[in-house]
DNA sequence: TATGAATGAGGCTTCATTCAT
DNA sequence: GATGAATGAAGCCTCATTCAT
């Protein structure tokens, strides 16, 4: 999904060179980070994987926090186009569970992605402020939309931002709670998803109680 | 807050002598990561706030992580005690209300834990999952009993689990968000107590809807 | 000042435009040099001053010490000249005066000379010996002449060759501590003329004690 | 002379065994920059020579920085107590001659200081200044003195500022050529302290012209 | 039990030089 | 000849842990 560089290593002019080089060394991070965590991706971990001399990376980054704190950010927009695309046209409720669920399929699509942004905020925190501000930004944008069409009511702007954080923070934690195993992600239970429409569709949306579901 | 060590040096026993010196290591360790982080939280520092060798690290603590991994699971009993006492008698909705405030006031009241558990996934791990374990299962006995009371519906054990995960989610995420700042923590915002209250009187409890409130 | 590079960019066959890139790094070298010290001048530095490519260097220098070893006895030839245009033609002894005073007009002439001159002897050492040798030739060749003229007894052929060295010295350390100034190189104080002049009038020349001055 | 550290090290406790250890560092230091200079004498080769791991470095001085600025300062005051006890009690002329003589006995006896001394400028500052202060006021007393005593006429304070400069500019220039050798430190020929001489009695000092010697 | 100096592995970064284009 | 990315050695420093006193 992420990338797809593992092409041929055909005739590269100089400018291809260079980026294909930069691209093996980030893509080499996502993965040590994405198994060891930030704290044990040393520039020696980093570009051992990525197979160039440690002296490279100083050629493509400024230094090591540099690059750790674009890795969030980059992966974020993967995640964000991604649960775009799985998000359909049923109603206000319907989407979010939709994007609730494409949350978790990403996460397997890309374990990585877990642990770079669980530990960002702290190995990380220009990243992961970056990161936040966009999905917190883009979410209380679709609350808004769904205001306006009458299917959320009585949330004030404020509130909305709230909310969306209490959502951030669910997909955290139940993502580590659930998705984690010893060998790799996996899939959501199916009962996580159900308790969250619950919540999320009578506590927030106005569709609901009596004739729920 | 948490202690009470100040007291005199009166004449004290070995084993007083002992209980002390590692009480002191334990508190400075607690002010160090509270303010520093755990990365930051090095012996050395530890043990000169504690005012001890650093020698003397290593006859109370097998090493630096075992002493890392107790330190939430002592405040996390802190912050239950804590809660319980701030929580009343009133409807089970309202009495979460309580305890989401409640959550608020502690971390007011002891500012070293909010970075202390939000760190603690990634620096203390064994510590951090027993934190978890211990909130998780309380917290999950409290929505039986209200569910036993009638004060719930329709959720399963399996779905109360995830529930808690989302309302320990939206406690950190929201402290996050709305508690730190420059100096100190600050108190959380109307808006967000009330945000929360609607989500969860309405989506998790049967008040609701018509006459909420 | 030392060089006049700046001409138009016209039209350069191949030999006038190879020299014309060492002169470009050259004088970037005595640049950077001159405010960041040997130390400091790395070849990524110079060739980025020069505008060039770091590759490029190599093609004009064996290696980076061979061209810090040009630096000064290149300059220093630029300042044997300056100095000799401003010597008159009045007695040996004046003739020195003004030598001395000539040296501080052209360190403040060319202000990165102190800089390359002070720090060669460790940073440049080939460089440095080939300067002294230049200079301390001269010079004595200057004393003798004057010992002929009848404007100096008493010293010996190896004796002038210690005094040139009392001299060079002299205004080694003289220079360090009256000329340099937090923002450039400074005009030396009245007093240090007249104490350096009494010195050598009495001490060196045969003008003397009585009616001296 | 300077040291007298390589007793047998027979029991020693920790405050003897601390100090010992630093001491050992700090002529460890002596020797290697003496040897092949500041800029080559890194934390690892002057641990090496010391006998201790690099490590220990850290637990006795700050930086490296701050050792090397340590170096000059000490070795100086050794100087001064040297030429001190080599000053007799002949007229000021006479003892200057004394002084610089004992000068270069010094540097034979303690054949790291020279480079210590030279390089200090540029890669210990903060020493050099320290050392060059230190000289630097002292001689400018005895100058005085001298006047006083009526040894010398026709100064200001602020010309024997210069003229101390010069003194030692003198020497740092004629050490280099004369006591420099392939192997160690050689003393130096008889017509430099000659034309020292010559020139400082005539010049500074009220001897003089007829009579001199 | 308390002390604190000693250890040494390992981390980040710089930089002169090489070399394929 | 010009380019500039790649190299890898080497430097400084941190820190958990050990151990003799």
């Amino acid at each position: 999904m992420t990338q797809a560089t593992s092409a041929k290593v055909t005739k590269l002019n100089r400018v291809e060179r260079n980026a294909w080089t930069k691209q093996k060394i980030f893509e080499a991070a996502t993965k040590v980070v994405g198994k060891y965590g930030y704290a044990e991706a040393s520039v020696a971990r980093i570009t051992e994987a990525a197979g160039v001399a440690q002296g490279t990376f100083y050629n493509h980054f400024e230094n090591r926090q540099e690059l750790l704190d674009q890795l969030l950010p980059k992966i974020g927009l993967d995640m964000v186009h991604f649960i775009r695309a799985r998000t359909g046209t049923a109603s206000a409720a319907r989407q979010e569970i939709e994007r609730f669920g494409a949350f978790f399929d990403f996460i397997r699509e890309v374990p990585e992605f877990l642990r770079i942004l669980n530990e960002a905020e702290f190995f990380a925190p220009a990243g992961y402020q970056k990161h936040l501000d966009n999905i917190s930004s883009a979410y209380v944008r679709i609350l808004r939309r769904a205001r306006t069409a009458g299917a959320i009511k009585d949330f004030s702007d404020e509130e909305f931002e709230a909310i969306v954080h209490v959502l951030m923070g669910a997909r955290s934690y139940l993502s580590r709670r659930y998705s984690y195993s010893k060998d790799g992600v996996t899939a959501v239970p199916e009962h996580v998803i159900s308790a969250y429409r619950k919540l999320l569709t009578r506590g927030l949306f106005n569709e609901g109680s009596p004739h729920e579901r």
